[in-house]
DNA sequence: GCCTGGATTGTCT
DNA sequence: GACAATCCAGGCA
């Protein structure tokens, strides 16, 4: 798979790719895109700061930031070098033992990773992995996918974004028990 | 320098 | 459904 592509292009690529971190491992079953300088919701729209200098580094660098001064949120950038594009993992199921990621979590089933703020504290990754570079098996790292997830891909726009919220960069697998929105009933196709 | 608001979540009512 | 928790980048003076 080539991370090269504009972020709309290969978010709906990541679905099924597994993402491991310190804690544990996850399937990805939701993500949103975020361009670059066109995107008024990201965070690399007004160019590159010392925050955000991540997203503007190679395709498949991790760029890890402070939300509400209290969650993690990871994202995985994508396009050429100086783009700032990248795509947000919201929300990934687990694979192989996630004993360790409930010890941290404190919590079981989808309450585990259903999530941007929620996969990271259970990975255990946050803003200390930011600028790693994913695809080189580090402590954090990706598993690009093979085939195409059996399950359905839907899309939807953004959530939790108070900008360019009409894009519909949101995308997840139909179904999955791990997609995020239990709390705003999001999950329509569209 | 100070102020504001945010790509969220957990808890309380 | 409402709201508190808690940090910091970015805007403004």
């Amino acid at each position: 798979m080539d991370l090269g592509g504009h972020a709309s292009d290969v978010a709906p690529l990541l679905l099924g790719s597994i993402l491991h971190g310190p804690n544990g491992a996850g399937r990805i079953v939701e993500v949103e895109a975020y361009g670059g300088a066109d995107d008024p919701a990201s965070h690399a729209h007004r160019g590159p700061t010392e925050r955000n200098r991540p997203m503007f580094g190679p395709a498949g660098t991790l760029y890890v930031y402070l939300i509400y001064g209290i969650h993690n949120c990871a994202n995985v950038v994508t396009g050429p070098v100086g783009d700032g594009q990248a795509v947000l993992i919201r929300a990934l199921e687990p694979v192989g033992d996630r004993t360790a990621m409930e010890r941290c979590r404190s919590r079981r089933g989808p309450e585990l990773t259903n999530g941007p703020g929620k996969l990271c504290e259970a990975l255990g990754v946050d803003r200390t992995h930011t600028d790693q570079y994913l695809l080189n098996g580090g402590a954090v790292s990706l598993d690009l996918r093979e085939h195409a997830p059996s399950e359905p891909i839907a899309s939807s726009t953004r959530v939790g974004i108070t900008k360019a919220t009409n894009r519909p960069w949101r995308w997840y697998l139909r179904g999955n028990r791990y997609v995020s929105g239990s709390r705003g009933g999001l999950g329509d196709d569209c």
